[in-house]
DNA sequence: GATGAATGAGCATTCATTCAT
DNA sequence: GATGAATGAATGCTCATTCAT
């Protein structure tokens, strides 16, 4: 309803960026520390040896901040996941089934490896889009992105597959190998995380790939 | 002096018991309108009918009250998973892919069924299961609780089971079937709900049962 | 301003009286305890072992139940200090000096002996008898009292007497040897309160009694 | 988590300083009116013209706020009776009973001269220090000071003086001179307080010094 | 641009007191 | 008489945000 104020400078110069990393920074530390909620921008500013005002002139508010952080991670984490370069898979090898577990090891792999900050921050984030709706939505853009990914790596590789519902897959993939390494990585369960990881490759394989002749 | 003052009054008295289901039930109905961190005890009580002094003798913070309702949800949650009857299943029969399917239906359709509490609020436990570390430690027992149940219930059938990691499997299991419920029930995705839950009871079963010979 | 609303019941039955001294005890146990101002009617009633409105059936409020134990207090001192058998004092004896001793000793003794209240809760009245007009009010008419015994004695004894301001005179000496027993009995100070006693007495004697011819 | 979050900001620029010091300010005025216990945060905001925020940047709480004067207090206390130039006291005089008047004169009036503070802000310093632990001991320090000095007075002195407990003495003297020097400038009893403070000196006199041959 | 002092609405919590049972 | 649940004004304290220097 009231119009947004929006003063938040845009730095050009290297000193500005560097104040507003130093910002984002700071934020991440206690963000990942104390959480989100719990974390006041005073503290956010001393912790970045910065005034409150300097905050202020960087970011509207705490919100536009973590927005900012939330946009950096899926960013770096897209790039890696997407940009990265396939494996070598052959079409028309004997037993596609070998090959499409290759194909499934490296997408979770670069799943898991996608997830490199701290643990603590990641489920603030989580959280975060649970709670927030605008953080909701960057993160579902952002899920929309690997879903179609997935969907044109299916349609690529159309001959492995077993499945008919592209889409239903893609979505139910994502969904499920995140939360897994999400529970891999964030809860750090007491059984071997390789003994989950495993299981979880099997299981899509299962599902996914046209079982060997 | 003490570090907790524990005066919550636990009551004995009729009016007690339903005043505090008052509070109870406004709270809910707060969380899940507007969220746990933005509704106050104010709102809450107002909402109750109550004074705001009432509501603090019945519980010591809005934190306390949260557990109780979460405890309270798994407790109901339990219940209805765990002491539903099962589904007859005939061990003999010829196909016993097929009695598996049976049975992973009516497991997928148990959890389904038990998240009755309105998404929104769903989506508060969710949240706070992430950043509250009391909530965390009580959601955890809780998961542990399905897990060993799910454990049990492979043993009982392991004549159907392919895999043999009993224990990974129901972490995995457990973890995603709850996880593609979460996302159906609270973000109502795009795509018919029914083509992802078929799906996931498709990959449940692949994954899990012993393929028809 | 406000009418007082005179409602404290006054009991006349035994019960009465028996839960009415109750709270009386409760009190004194929670003031000397934690303070008055600490104190609150809630945790009166449940030492008592008597409900809130009990309390407030016997009581107008938390001031009156205050003023009640203090005027109890110094009624039961004031009977101790002025009521005493005096010492046999011989005026005729040779050495007025060394009867005017024996005087000033029992007058010490008397009042160090009248305060038998738990130093914690004293200390609690002095602080009252400093902020609170009402509580000044009777402690000053318990003052005065005792001041004009300390007159009459000193006429009494006038041979014995080397000043000549008896009125300012009983004035300070009750002054100081109420603030030196306070101190011994309150702060019960690092070196030997004999010491501190002697050595009043001494001073007593000194200022108050013709030197020995 | 910490126990005590000590955010108080210690002011540097003058601005700082000149807002501290109206806070303080404005709360001495209010605790000498209506008392400390009567007096809250929000009422010496006000009077200090300040933001209620601006008062807890200063002060973590009342009670740091009251010790933070009560320190001032003695602080000045201190140096006005330590620091004060000593009368011209002639040992070698015949009448040492006369100088001897002369010194405890000084440190009476010293005494006296001390107490500048309102006498109804000087009821709750006494009033606190009954109270509160904390107040407590920085009385008890600050008195410990002064004992010291006197001993020493009395040593340097040692010819005047008639009584051989020194340390005794000297706590005995502090006590009651203090005490009578608060009844005449708290209460200002009915009577001349100059009677009553010659009196005292008269009391001081006879016990302490030695009699003129 | 940067600073950090100042603001004040907002929220959690307490407790003297009342009153229906 | 006794009970203890309920009341709600009062108060302590926080923190996002502004703004004079």
């Amino acid at each position: 309803m009231a119009a947004v104020k929006n003063k938040a400078r845009i730095p050009k110069q290297k000193r500005g960026i560097e104040t507003k990393e130093k910002i984002i920074k700071a934020a991440m530390a206690l963000f990942a520390e104390t959480g989100y909620h719990k974390t006041n921008a005073l503290e956010i500013a001393a912790r970045a040896k910065v005034a409150t005002g300097t905050f202020y002139s960087y970011f509207n508010n705490k919100k536009e901040l973590l927005i900012e952080i939330v946009r950096q991670f899926y960013k770096r984490t897209s790039e890696r996941v997407l940009l990265n370069y396939e494996p070598k898979i052959q079409k028309n090898k004997a037993d596609n089934y070998k090959e499409g577990e290759k194909l499934v090891h490296f997408m979770v792999q670069a799943l898991y490896l996608s997830h490199t900050i701290p643990p603590a921050l990641h489920k603030e984030f989580l959280a975060m889009k649970l709670l927030d709706k605008e953080i909701g939505e960057i993160t579902s853009a952002e899920e929309r992105n690997i879903t179609s990914y997935m969907i044109s790596m299916m349609q690529k590789y159309k001959d492995f597959i077993r499945i008919d519902d592209f889409e239903a897959a893609a979505i139910l993939l994502h969904s499920i190998a995140d939360e897994v390494i999400h529970q891999v990585r964030i809860f750090g369960m007491d059984i071997d995380n390789k003994r989950i990881l495993k299981e979880l490759e099997d299981m899509i394989c299962r599902y996914l790939l046209q079982p060997a002749s």
